[in-house]
RNA sequence: GCGGCUGUGGCGGAAUUGGCAGACGCGCCAGACUUAGGAUCUGGUGUCUACGACGUGGGGGUUCAAGUCCCUUCAGCCGCACCA
């Protein structure tokens, strides 16, 4: 027998596998459908992470065992291609982000071949490419037909490096997600998508889908529903003012009320007030603060009051103070609250700065004055008039009952949600088509022009101004209006990255129609995408933003089903060696290209599969990978030890099926490290042994083969029954063969353990209790002692307590 | 501050419904085979003051029985962060 030579035997079989095209999903099949995805990875330019095989390997082990189980599996994989780093690169190396983008992408293709994923490669998709992001574009036509899709000057987070408007999510810490740099407010007029129209649905349909409890909590955390309320307050100028609260039963603690510095209200009255300069003044201080900024300095409240003007409390007409705070947003609720110090800890703070009065509405905490009572739902009012005595969760509906007779409030839900920003002004993005007309305002495209492709140009830099690249493709800007055929200049603005990755599923289920996102057949068959694994960094935005899309073309008739993906599941990162997150930085980067060269791909993925909990992050070990490999080595050796025999052998037929059982069943629900020691557990018993029959042997190659297809299946083809053992059937087991006819059951004094006895596996309670009285061994034991009581626990144990 | 997750040998980690803590792997120790071994095979390996006792971050509780359930506390990681 020749040695174990897995480089030669993973270049055979990818060749092997590619050329008969075994992996390809078929459309329209009678078989039923099983449909994998993993995120679709960006194709930088370091190549693959150690991370990428972990969540790649999971998915193909279980694509791999539904094939064998007789599904039609679509396991495809694409380019996420657009933005920034590619972009960036390009302009520091001069060259075209289209180049560094095909470059990138041979050398992520070359390392996802080398791992011998069962990938549909005649499925690759590339966000890219014109014949994509004509889609792309198609759908935002579609949402700006829908009236989804609006311009509007807004603030927006600067990049102060990248030169580009970044969305809520890409600024972390006030410093660029990508790049570190500084953001800062600036206002500019900018696309956006009303995905709050969403939000409600975008909530309760994660009833219909199995995601991990995580995912789902962190979406809706994401979204920030709360119910509440909106409470009229009038000025004493004679205006209504407008504040939304969660706690109307506490409208009776009220004693100041707060607008943010930008509410509109307050630009009116600043004429009538005895204070406009000081307020005037806040109001350009606080809008030179960035968001980050106005959150970092949270500890210190600030504000002025609004000198000249109150409001009146509707529930007991007290005249109470106006302020305007930038501890309140603008962009939240009404943009303007009713402070009840009692009982919010920030109006807490605030009052206690600015020496306000403190009255407590809700019983049950300690002194008011010394700190606040925020426990929701618990207490009794007091001090609030028809409310008192009733409980906080009594309170809420009368209040908003009596506020609802008069006209002075209505019941009102609020989400954290926002609109996504959806304008960059960059290059490597698709172009947004649209073309403005003096006459006309924003007209769309024809879809018959689509894809807008973007314009051949030299320099990609932003402009200082912060205008897009496209800004200087003059010949391409210049246009007519589709409209009305006067002289028209097209959108520069480009979409964001999460554009093209929030349908890319959809097209692979079709990836090569030139008429539509993907046949109606097509769509009906593959929708929706069974099991989608991915990291947890993508559990909020471009889940969100994808299950957006999808309602959206659920609901002008493109796609069959509301959710887009039934199940999602999260994989754990891949540390370094030392434990710390893996970087260059750190020194403690695992190159994929090192490793496969050293023990191969089947080790490797091997490894992965077996170093922890799948949806854990573990440390990388150099000596577990060693392992690994050393096992793929000793299931190669049992060539030596293997009989003719095409049964189990008697003594360990038992173990075989229950193995099958197990490996079955851990492979489905992501044990994979479990599944893998099981499989270790049985070639130990093998070696144990001396001998391995042949049914033996090609029901464990089958078992490992999702795990470490290349060696398996060239065990396969000079063991096996032909064809190829990753379209082989997957081994079926006999349930009344894992069961044991004797099992080792544990006999404990007062919980301890103090002997173990084989006994008849089907024994029932009186059976065993019988049995336990005749033993001598037992008799010694409880030695004299009275027997107080004796649990018996079949198949497991029995406790004697004696005194 | 809010939300979520995790604490188990020297290390990575096992342990359906409370029922033998430490599966499997690494490392380490010993033996076999070897000219040799950073190869291979076999055996051993939680701790201790060791025929017994103690052990799943700490403290308390429920139970015949707790890694698992309850209360409390500490530590670490991740996400959100003035959202009224």
């Amino acid at each position: 027998m020749e040695s174990y030579n897995f480089s030669e035997i993973e270049k055979k079989w990818q060749k092997k596998w590619e050329e008969s095209g075994c992996f390809h999903a078929v459309n329209g099949s009678e078989k039923p459908k099983f449909y994998a995805l993993i995120e679709f990875p960006y194709p930088s330019g370091q190549g693959l992470h150690v991370g990428h095989p972990r969540s790649y390997t999971a998915l193909d082990i279980v694509a791999r065992k539904r094939r064998m189980q007789g599904y039609n599996v679509l396991y495809p994989i694409g380019w996420d291609a657009f933005g920034l780093p590619t972009e960036n690169f390009a302009i520091k190396n001069k060259i075209h982000p289209k180049i560094v983008t095909k470059n990138n992408i041979a050398n992520f293709t070359r390392q996802l071949k080398m791992l011998g994923f069962s990938f549909d490669w005649s499925r690759e998709v590339n966000t890219t490419d014109p014949e994509y992001y004509k889609w792309t574009q198609w759908i935002f036509l579609q949402l700006f037909k829908k009236g989804l899709a609006y311009k509007t000057e807004m603030p927006i987070n600067w990049c102060t490096g990248c030169k580009v408007g970044l969305s809520n999510e890409e600024v972390v810490n006030g410093v660029c997600e990508r790049c570190g740099s500084e953001v800062v407010q600036r206002r500019k007029s900018q696309w956006m998508l009303r995905i709050t129209d969403y939000a409600e649905r975008l909530i309760q349909d994660l009833d219909e889908v199995d995601y991990i409890e995580r995912v789902k909590t962190q979406q809706k955390n994401w979204i920030g529903r709360s119910e509440g309320a909106e409470v009229k307050f009038t000025l004493t100028s004679g205006d209504d003012m407008v504040v939304y609260t969660t706690r109307c039963d506490t409208l009776f603690g009220a004693t100041y009320v707060v607008m943010a510095p930008e509410h509109k209200l307050v630009e009116k009255l600043l004429p009538t007030l005895e204070n406009p300069d000081e307020v005037r003044d806040y109001i350009t201080l606080a809008g030179k603060k960035s968001e980050f900024e106005r959150t970092e300095l949270a500890k210190e409240k600030t504000g002025v009051q609004l000198k000249g003007v109150y409001a009146v409390n509707p529930a007991n007409g007290n005249k109470l103070p106006v302020f305007i705070s930038d501890y309140v947003l603008v962009t939240y609720g009404t943009g303007a609250i009713m402070a009840v110090p009692a009982h919010d800890d920030r109006d807490w703070a605030f009052a206690k700065k600015f020496d306000l009065p403190i009255i407590e509405v809700v019983s049950g905490g300690e002194d008011v004055q010394k700190e606040p009572y925020t426990d929701v739902y618990k207490g009794n009012m007091i001090n609030s008039d028809f409310l008192n005595g009733l409980s906080v969760k009594e309170a809420i509906p009368t209040m908003i009952s009596w506020l609802e007779e008069r006209g002075l409030g209505k019941r009102k839900v609020n989400y954290k949600l926002r609109d996504w920003l959806f304008s960059r002004q960059r290059y490597w993005g698709e172009p947004i088509p649209l073309v403005y007309c003096e006459k006309c305002g924003w007209v769309p495209i024809p879809e018959e022009e689509l894809p807008l492709e973007l314009p051949e140009i030299e320099e990609f830099e932003p402009g200082e101004n912060g205008e897009s690249p496209l800004a200087k493709a003059y010949d391409w800007i210049n246009t007519t209006c589709p409209h009305c055929g006067a002289p028209a200049k097209r959108e520069t603005d480009t979409m964001p990255q999460w554009a093209g990755s929030s349908w890319y599923f959809l097209r692979y289920m079709d990836p090569h129609n030139p008429n539509e996102i993907a046949s109606k057949e097509a769509l009906e068959y593959w929708s929706p995408v069974d099991w989608y694994n991915g990291g947890m960094e993508h559990t909020t935005l471009h889940l969100l933003y994808s299950r957006f899309w999808h309602k959206f073309l659920y609901d002008i008739g493109i796609v069959p089903t509301k959710e887009p993906y039934m199940k999602r599941t999260s994989h754990g990162m891949i540390l370094g060696e030392n434990g710390e997150k893996m970087s260059k930085s750190r020194n403690n980067v695992v190159n994929p290209d090192e490793v496969v060269h050293d023990f191969g791909a089947d080790a490797v993925r091997t490894f992965e599969m077996f170093i922890g909990a799948f949806d854990q992050s573990t440390p990388w070990s150099q000596d577990g990978l060693k392992g690994c490999f050393k096992f793929l080595e000793r299931v190669w050796n049992l060539q030596d030890m293997m009989t003719d025999e095409e049964n189990y052998s008697s003594d360990l037929e038992s173990n075989v099926h229950k193995t099958i059982k197990k490996v079955s069943e851990d492979y489905e629900r992501m044990k994979f490290n479990t599944g893998i020691a099981a499989l270790m557990s049985l070639v130990n018993d093998f070696y144990k042994k001396g001998a391995v029959t042949k049914g033996e042997f090609l029901t464990l190659i089958t078992l490992l083969n999702p795990v470490a297809p290349h060696m398996t299946e060239e065990l396969w083809e000079k063991y096996g029954k032909g064809g190829f053992l990753s379209l082989a059937p997957w081994p079926d087991y006999d349930e009344a063969k894992t069961i044991d006819s004797e099992v080792e059951i544990v006999i404990q004094i007062n919980g301890k353990i103090k002997d173990k006895m084989m006994i008849p596996a089907d024994l029932d309670k009186a059976g065993i209790e019988k049995l336990i009285g005749e033993s001598e061994a037992v008799a010694k034991l409880v030695d004299g002692k009275s027997i107080v009581k004796t649990i018996v626990v079949p198949g497991k144990l029995v406790n004697i307590v004696v005194k």
